[in-house]
DNA sequence: CGACCTATTGATACGTATCAACCCGAGTGG
DNA sequence: CCACTCGGGTTGATACGTATCAATAGGTCG
């Protein structure tokens, strides 16, 4: 299971400080969230919560990578949230999870019991703007990923998921036109699948589409170039006006 | 475009007065509300926004039914929530509509200029609350719908809209097992193949499909008798235990 | 009555799933 | 050091499900 952190950062220097759960608090309401919290770390591929699962604690995810997954019977799954650095888990007024949560990576939570942290919900304004801003914005998230699991092609799918994680990695202006951009995949080809509504060897052979088509190079399997991000783009299908996918 | 009503309600007797956005509110808050609300009508089919538009009012449904839709330039469209009475429309903090909203049947939305809204959000911590608790029920609600987009199929998903409509319009206890459902379906054919990322013809078959399963009966086109609930469930590919869709 | 809209049904095409074989790099143990 | 295995990824042949194109039916309204 999980194990401690040998010493506890302090919020002050939190590397999700600034655009977590916490982020409008000032220093007296940091120091109650401070008094609460508690680290716990996950090795990839660990188990976090199960469906049906008590909730007993939120977390925010401040390293590593975690997935949101729902399942049928018949062994069928569906990703349905990625989880980054800040984002958050768990939900106040519920005491079951709903979903799957996996890390995918080597990941850190900021762990809080739900019964304390739901006192602290109430008595902080601030929190509570703030949780309802990020829920308003995954909502938002997962609106367009309907849209992309119900109406888009594999190929349109594969093109969106690079765009939306060479947003989220690369420096915004970084990267300029006409530079080819490095793209480290955090996740597998079976984590892909599970995210877009596909199988593997769709992925596998969209990838390999795309290659041949020139509209990205792959160095091994974790790393994708892309000569020209507008290319990319154009082959997602969204249009450029800060379209989907944040 | 819309046209007021004749006479305003009174916030006491509105029929959504204990779900919607106000539910948690006293009657000195209702009272604040109550004297920024006004309230405005549509008919089916209208449209009542698009996606850029400024967003300078926000609404609760009071009755009728509107959808959520985003769309991609060459036509195809995925709709992204269904709007039924109490349910909300916009989103404090942003200025731009993300969707485009239409009337699917004669529609009257209870609704409130944003900068005032906004400001009664931070007077009024009941409103915060209750927008929070209905933010975190439409992300489920998406995410169970993720799940419906990416992995289920055609039959499966006709199965699946119709127990979550069934389960919305019939009094909880009423049909008991054995008797026979009536359900009037809100929608057009048209409408539920956007929402379930299919094509008309193919909601056409999966319909008859089922009819000539015995899974359920069609008076009309719409009017859906449904011999046995659980049958129906079977069908949708979803387990009993309060599974997904609402 | 004809025009029109929604829904149904049919024939066929196409995209993705499925099943299966193979490749490759990393461990592992003889 | 090499043979072995194992997991992740790629590629191929084929099946199946849904989209597409096209024609028809039924209801409503002028």
């Amino acid at each position: 299971m999980a194990h401690s952190l040998a010493t506890a950062p302090t919020c002050s220097n939190c590397p999700i400080r600034h655009r977590a759960l916490c982020a409008r608090c000032d220093d007296d309401e940091l120091e109650d969230l401070n008094r609460i919290k508690f680290y716990r770390t996950y090795k990839a591929g660990q188990t976090i919560a199960m469906r049906g699962d008590a909730l007993d604690v939120v977390a925010s995810v401040v390293s590593g990578t975690a997935t949101l997954e729902r399942g049928i019977e018949d062994g069928r799954t569906q990703m349905v949230g990625l989880l980054l650095p800040s984002d958050f888990i768990g939900r106040p007024g519920r005491t079951t999870l709903q979903y799957d949560v996996t890390a995918v990576s080597e990941l850190t939570l900021c762990c809080f019991a739900r019964k304390p942290f739901e006192a602290l919900l109430i008595q902080i304004p601030h929190l509570q703007e703030r949780l309802l801003e990020m829920a308003l914005d995954e909502l938002d998230a997962a609106r367009d990923w309907m849209l992309l699991l119900g109406r888009k092609t594999a190929r349109e799918k594969i093109a969106s998921l690079l765009m939306l994680m060479a947003k989220r990695t690369m420096n915004p202006d970084g990267e300029a036109m006409g530079t080819t951009s490095r793209l480290e995949l955090p996740i597998s080809r079976e984590t892909m699948a599970n995210f877009l509504g596909l199988t593997i060897e769709t992925v596998s052979r969209q990838f390999t589409g795309l290659r041949k088509d020139g509209v990205i190079g792959l160095d091994g399997n974790r790393v994708v170039l892309i000569p020209d991000l507008q290319d990319l783009l154009v082959e997602s299908g969204d249009d450029g006006d800060g379209g989907p996918l944040i």
